[in-house]
RNA sequence: GUGGUUGUAGUUCAGUUGGUUAGAACGCUGGAUUGUGGUUCCAGAGGUCGCCGGUUCAAGUCCGGUCUACCACCCCA
């Protein structure tokens, strides 16, 4: 007998059931990337391992799922290089193949790639899954999909005020309330700066990240494990006190920054894109987070994070400015800023919310029932009227048992059944049964064409 | 990658200090009802107790390993 199959760790099946609300959140989502002119690319699943590795990190190089060069590929090894087994020098020569990690590293080689044929600045979406060889969790799946809006080519601030306002408008779309929370990597490096540990910025701002999870003593505990003086620390303690409304803490940021000029620039730029987003009387609640550092290391400007404040989960929504990413690809001085919308956690939102919509597109309207050969002749004519107006209908394939039509349009839950048997023919009609409530008309083909586009 | 919890019909779960043939509910299939689903009644099918090994006269139950899901780190969407 065959083993009981089964999927690898981390990834899913999706039912019909789930795929229509997934579709309505990605509709919904790709819906407002048009209505702000960005234009949609697609790239392969797998991308070249020298495009990927390096780029995340040493964490983000243990992550990525590799794939097996084909071919007699051990012949090609060493004899020494497999005596060492050290997997580090052996894995080049396994595998040149990796799947892709996020969509913005590929985003970036596609731009570099296509540099001529590009019009910039360049507004692309991008939804498709990545691969993470993560350990698996409630939320968090070794394959997921991402749903990436980028503009590159254009350093202003406009843009991140876009992405804001796209932000703000998917969510309004999804009745799920959010608070979006902005900082800016300049700021952190004048922080770092003016504490005079500018070496250890990517240690700091991992350490003030997690303030709110955990508290400030452990968050200062960290710092010090890090090596970060005791006097640094002594001098981060009031501005991760900082208290106040935005325009509060930008006039106490421009005092602390007096003698920082990259702490100086991302004030500015702070106060630029907070003027942007005061013009474009957005729903959303907005909040300046000097606390918010975001792990990927080449944010370089506008940090942007979006949590619901509908139940306790992290960041649905992600990103931010960086500038160069396709510098390590040879194109330099092309700065880019992009969001990322985490598809799989807004789909736990709205469900735990019962957001979703209960009207669908994708579910069969109406049935007809099947009682051989003649009918179905009858019946066929009527359906391709139906589906000419757009209505999803279907006849069940084979004359089975009455009961087993009626039970197979329940589970479908197709709100309207057509009966049309002898006596219907015989008077050229139908029977039409509404299934919620059980009600049956005789009706002409014309009126059950209109009947049903009504309802 | 580190540490922990878990696994029994399709699903949710019972299963005594280790002791004959492993149970229930829901679901599924058929019937009551040859042109009527959701409610009801009757009958039936469905299990290598996650997998591999060990201890024992005897293992769903105890031990080791492994896989899976989940939880806390790490990191992240």
């Amino acid at each position: 007998m065959a083993q009981k199959p089964s999927i690898p760790k981390g990834t899913r099946d999706f039912s019909p059931v789930e795929v229509v609300k997934r579709n309505y959140i990605f509709d919904t989502i790709k819906e407002v990337f048009r209505l702000y002119g960005f234009q949609p690319i697609e790239t392969p699943a797998m991308e070249n391992l020298s495009t990927l590795m390096g780029k995340y990190g040493e964490e983000g190089d243990k992550l990525l799922f590799k794939i097996l060069n084909s071919g007699d590929f051990m012949s090609k090894v060493p004899y020494e290089l497999l005596d060492e087994k050290d997997s580090n020098k052996l894995t080049p020569k396994l595998s040149e193949k990796g799947l892709r990690y996020d969509l913005t590293v590929p985003f970036a080689r596609f731009v570099v790639q296509h540099q001529n044929e590009i019009t910039f600045p360049f507004r692309r979406y991008q939804i498709q899954p990545v691969w993470r060889a993560d350990r698996p969790q409630k939320g968090r799946y070794r394959e997921f999909f991402q749903c990436d809006v980028d503009v590159i080519g254009s350093d202003s601030l406009l843009n991140e005020a876009e992405l804001v306002q796209i932000v703000d408008d998917i969510f309004t779309r999804l009745k799920i309330n959010t608070v979006v929370k902005l900082n800016n990597r300049k700021i952190l490096a004048g922080i770092a700066e003016i504490i005079g540990e500018n070496e250890r910025l990517t240690d700091i701002t991992v350490a003030i990240d997690k303030l709110e999870k955990i508290s400030l003593e452990k968050v200062n505990q960290e710092l010090a494990e890090k090596g970060v003086s005791a006097e640094a620390i002594e001098k981060l303690q009031p501005i991760l006190a900082l208290k106040g409304d935005t325009s509060e803490k930008i006039n106490q940021l421009e005092t602390i920054f007096a003698n920082s000029e990259i702490g100086m620039k991302g004030v500015n730029e702070l106060q630029m894109l907070f003027g942007y987003l005061e013009r474009m009387e957005l729903k959303t609640e907005l909040e300046l987070d000097l606390t918010l550092a975001r792990g990927l290391n080449y944010y370089t400007g506008a940090i942007i994070e979006v949590k619901t404040k509908d139940m306790d989960m992290g960041s649905i929504c992600g990103g931010g400015r960086y500038d160069d990413l396709t510098g390590i690809f040879g194109l330099p001085g092309v700065s880019g800023v992009g969001v990322s919308f985490g598809a799989e956690r807004i789909y736990d939102v709205l469900e735990h919310l019962n957001l979703f919509p209960q009207e669908s597109a994708e579910i069969t309207k109406v049935l007809f029932v099947n009682f051989g050969e003649k009918e179905e002749a009858y019946c066929l004519p009527v359906l391709a009227k139906l589906r000419k107006s757009g209505i999803n209908s279907e006849i069940f394939p084979e004359s089975a048992k009455m009961k087993k039509q009626m039970i197979y349009a329940n589970k479908k839950e197709i709100p309207i059944v057509v009966l049309a048997g002898e006596s219907e023919m015989a008077e050229q009609k139908f029977t039409l049964k509404n299934m919620e409530s059980g009600e049956q008309f005789l009706v002409t083909s014309e009126e059950l064409i209109k009947i049903v586009s009504r309802s």
